[in-house]
DNA sequence: TTGAAAGCGCTAACAG
DNA sequence: CTGTTAGCGCTTTCAA
């Protein structure tokens, strides 16, 4: 903080009143004068005045800071949401103070501690993809401080979530591919205990049945979101005495690592094989070919996120699962010319 | 904040001793008896007591948040380069306040701000691209608020600063070129006053020297980094009655939108055009043809800025640039086979 | 209409 | 070795 702020009672002392008036008047208290409280305003602002938010904070008991915790900084997807909530939570007067778990659970816990430490009034948090227990997050509700989760969520009986429509963006994926004539559609899946996951492979089987396809158990797979098992399931899908002719992921890491695969093989997209992914705009765009993809409402996603949190702020007993609509952007890679 | 977290005098109360010894035996004081000395520190463990940083803050003058301004969240060289900082930041105990110029100089104002309200101990800062005057940041450091730029810098007689050798890093791609047999080698820069448009502007010009080729003037073109702009560039360049056989662009969307166009126009990369970016790993290898960049060292970056802010900390007198060499990695929109 | 005093949680100088 | 007190910057009773 250096060079000291400056603070009321230096405005009081320069004034020859009292803190207390300086404080009132600077707030428009009804009992000080109008001239006083002009004197005082007048030179706070040519001084620059600001709070200490410290004080503030220590008095009130709040920092208005928000503790965000995301799986990790790089990815798109997440940058995206942080910069909504970040836009909403600074229209409030609020800070973010950022956090990663780096997909790992220990990490999450930590960052948890971490901003509890911090005394941020609330956290808004987005599993790692390791997250299969939430006492650290339980914890935090008996505390009852303020959490809200976002995309892979969890105790939506107690915490207000933001999701997207996982079973539907799915049996679009279903639609798409069945509309063009693809017979075999693989799935690529995440973990098992994550709601995107689960929530995404009900409308996988939805998806197949209601437009007349066979599941084949084989075409299904779980995999940690890893590059290198994303090629290996592409390869044994392959090998197969009757192959996929269409493949989607759970997101663009996994779908990426599959087009350079079916590439390297020199497999024609989408003629061979259709792909979808789940990628935003930038990424998807400028690949080759360009990839139909899920387009998740990032933006819009921090935005709700944020909106929820200051609901749950002002009401304890809120809770409850806003669920957004996502949009097949149908690109090169699933359309057969 | 909540339910009120444990503060010392519950500590004091509940083993009915004085707020101050608790206050000393937590930290070890030679002069509190060892056997308080444990009952205190065990409470505490037990208690999961943590010191109220407000308190600490108000005491100590200082927040330890490190205020971060990015001309935006979502770029991968951005968010890369912040979690540097974070992890650096973290390890130091220091949290990170994040805040987004989006390019203008106006919330790039609005942001020193802000952080400086929040009472941020000092600040990492990338210029938005419209930064062509500092008065904001001069009056940091009249403040003596430890500053420290990275990327876009500037001030840099008085403020710690981390860039990477842009001469040196066109000198590269210019060589690569060259050595390919290209010879109209176009380069599309970025607003006249960032020192990365200037610095890589004087590699392109040594560049060509070095190598023996022709400066056409008409084939610099600084530009405001967006895409419309990149395509209308190219555009006018395709007209020419001697074409570019080689384009290079200041950042990965300019170089993008370039392919993209040529794509469109039926353009053949790199056997009629090579195409270079600054791009990062990622996106350069997903794209097709793969796109031939220089990488960033992003992360460190991200923690030398951290490490030179801390020693701006213990050194108000600090000052300096460091210099990061960067890598081109060679795909293949430029190699032709 | 204004001022004095207490207290948010903590440390440090000063007493005992 | 331990307790009391003052003070970081602020708001809020309570007095005047």
């Amino acid at each position: 903080m250096a060079k000291r702020h400056l603070s009321l009672k230096d405005l009081a002392t320069e004034l020859n009143i009292s803190i207390s008036t300086v404080s009132r008047a600077l707030r428009n208290h009804p009992d000080i004068s109008p001239e006083i409280t002009k004197k005082v305003q007048d030179l706070a602002l040519a001084k620059n005045y600001t709070p200490n938010p410290l004080a503030m904070g220590l008095l009130k008991q709040e920092t208005r800071m928000i503790g965000v915790i995301v799986p990790d900084l790089v990815t798109h997807f997440y940058s995206s949401i942080i910069s909504g909530i970040e836009e909403f939570a600074k229209s409030r007067g609020y800070f973010i103070l950022l956090a990663s778990s780096y997909e790992s659970i220990e990490r999450e816990i930590e960052s948890v501690s971490n901003l509890l430490k911090a005394r941020v009034d609330g956290m808004i948090v987005c599993l790692s993809k390791e997250t299969d227990r939430f006492e650290h997050f339980v914890r935090l509700i008996e505390n009852e401080i303020p959490l809200v989760f976002f995309d892979r969520i969890c105790l939506d009986d107690q915490v207000p979530c933001v999701a997207i429509d996982n079973k539907d963006a799915v049996e679009k994926i279903i639609h798409h591919f069945h509309e063009g004539g693809y017979q075999r559609i693989a799935f690529i899946s995440g973990p098992a205990h994550l709601n995107i996951s689960h929530d995404r492979v009900a409308g996988y089987l939805s998806g197949l049945k209601k437009y007349g396809l066979v599941f084949d158990p084989v075409l299904l797979r779980p995999c940690n979101m890893l590059i290198d098992e994303a090629i290996q399931i592409t390869d044994e899908w392959l090998a197969l005495p009757e192959p996929p002719d269409a493949i989607f992921g759970i997101n663009d890491m996994v779908i990426f690592a599959v087009m350079q695969e079916l590439r390297t093989r020199g497999i024609k997209i989408p003629e061979e094989i259709g792909v979808i992914g789940f990628a935003d705009e930038f990424h998807a765009s400028f690949s080759t070919p360009q990839l139909t993809s899920t387009m998740h409402p990032t933006r819009e996603i921090g935005i709700k996120a944020a909106e929820l949190f200051f609901k749950k702020m002002d009401d304890p007993s809120f809770s409850g699962t806003v669920v957004l609509q996502t949009k097949l952007a149908i690109r090169e890679s699933s359309v057969r010319k």
